[in-house]
DNA sequence: TTCTGCCCTTGGCA
DNA sequence: ATGCCAAGGGCAG
């Protein structure tokens, strides 16, 4: 099945980007797990072409309209950010980076996984995590599995969690695990609330720092401003608008971004991610 | 408020 | 073969 992208759209950098964990390259091919889906999918000229199992086809193209967030208009964000030089350079490098609609879920795991935790070790703690405790799903012979659910990670119990190579993130991982079980976190009521206060909830749990709500915040609960301040972003912002000083620290630069870039910081942040780290 | 040192695992390179 | 080091944030002192 095809679907046409009226969007400028570069399907290799917005999936293996670093946002997302669990695609995987097998030439033009990019295979995931979309909401228990199994999909494979290739950009074709005008859009991408895609086969999914179990949900049929046509089902599923809702789906991935939001998960590359069609409805937001790209060209646009472009107007609001391209006022800064060094971002108008990025996008013009990369154009059609798109920020993804993840499931807030296994995002949050996710963020949590990546805490002091290099990108190829994440994608395979969560790979892990699903061999281990999600359920299969076929497609042209090929298996993956689910992303489990919360009442399925939390038996793993935090020595399955180190037993899957989290190390010193496997408490932090199983005590979030218990809070979304006891609904003590709710996060579709995070969506609903302003980021300050969003910010604020995912921040109470322990192995969530300012970086990580702000990735959770930004990929998936809808809050385009969040600007999370990671190692890449922080040498991009050195070098690039404090060139020969003493670089402010990070809650000095996230305010100062949020100053600047606005409503769509997060946006600019991932083009500034992606430009600096591929540099 | 800001700075140090510790937490775990993998993979690349002497 | 062996060991060293970098990659990656959060948090307590």
């Amino acid at each position: 099945m095809e679907i046409a992208f009226p969007q400028p759209f570069d399907l290799a950098a917005t999936l293996v980007g670093g946002q997302a964990h669990r695609w995987k390259t097998d030439g033009d091919w990019f295979s995931g797990v979309l909401r228990g889906n199994f999909i494979k999918m290739r950009q074709t000229s005008d859009g991408i072409e895609f086969r999914s199992r179990p949900a049929l086809e046509t089902d599923l193209v809702p789906l991935i309209r939001d998960y590359f967030r069609l409805d937001d208009d790209l060209m646009e964000v472009y107007d609001r950010i391209c006022f800064d030089d060094r971002v108008a350079a990025m996008v013009e490098q990369y154009p059609g980076l798109r920020i993804l609609r993840q499931e807030p879920w296994e995002c949050l795991v996710a963020y949590v996984c990546s805490a002091n935790n290099s990108i190829r070790q994440i994608h395979n703690n969560l790979e892990n995590i699903s061999n281990a405790f999600g359920n299969p799903i076929f497609l042209d012979g090929d298996v993956r599995r689910t992303f489990p659910t919360p009442a399925q990670l939390v038996e793993a119990g935090e020595q399955g969690l180190r037993d899957l190579k989290l190390g010193f993130r496997s408490p932090n991982v199983h005590q979030v695990t218990v809070k979304v079980l006891e609904r003590s976190l709710d996060l579709d009521e995070l969506i609903a609330l302003p980021y300050e206060d969003a910010r604020e909830r995912l921040m109470e749990c322990r192995g969530i720092g300012a970086k990580i709500a702000n990735c959770v915040l930004l990929f998936s609960l809808e809050k385009p401003q969040a600007f999370p301040v990671d190692v890449w972003v922080r040498r991009a912002l050195a070098e690039w608008y404090f060139p020969g000083q003493k670089p402010p620290t990070n809650p000095v630069l996230e305010q100062w971004a949020h100053d600047y870039f606005g409503n769509y910081a997060g946006y600019a942040n991932q083009y500034l991610f992606h430009g600096r780290r591929l540099a």
